[in-house]
DNA sequence: AACTATTTATAAGA
DNA sequence: TTCTTATAAATAGTT
């Protein structure tokens, strides 16, 4: 979406991924507590900006260490998409 | 976006919730991958379905356990969005 | 941070 | 679940 079409592939200029990594993480939290919240589930949400900063979300009203068990209890099997 | 604004709020009919988490889930992935891979960054999306089915995205080529560890290793200052 | 032209995601419905 | 289409929402390029 935007003025024009976006190649999905590494931005080359650091400035430029830093840039885009502003706008697109407000857009991705936002369908991540949507959708969290339309379907009343949990979701984990953890991303490392360009320049290291980590921003976590855990939808619902689970904490923390909560997800990160039940998300260390998976099964290789049980893990899909790459 | 769609035919109507929608009210993100929990939908009340299981169905509803799973058909939505089907539809949604498939663009919420989408953009993870996308901003991953635009802005060069470890990403990792957890989700489970309203039946409980799990959904794992690990952005880059870092594994399960290596993510799991750099999130462990985060202190509480470090965390934010809820 | 703000502006819009445009692309993309998706709500409803079939 | 999959497809279609109208419409809401995200965002690329720019300032």
């Amino acid at each position: 979406m935007g003025r024009r079409r976006l190649k999905i592939q590494r931005l080359e200029c650091v400035k430029a991924r830093q840039a885009k990594y502003s706008k697109r993480k407000i857009g991705i939290l936002k369908k991540a507590k949507e959708l969290a919240i339309l379907c009343d589930i949990d979701l984990a949400l953890l991303m490392f900006s360009p320049t290291g900063k980590p921003t976590l979300y855990v939808g619902q009203d689970k904490d923390f260490g909560t997800v990160l068990d039940r998300m260390s209890a998976l099964t290789f099997e049980e893990r899909e998409e790459r």
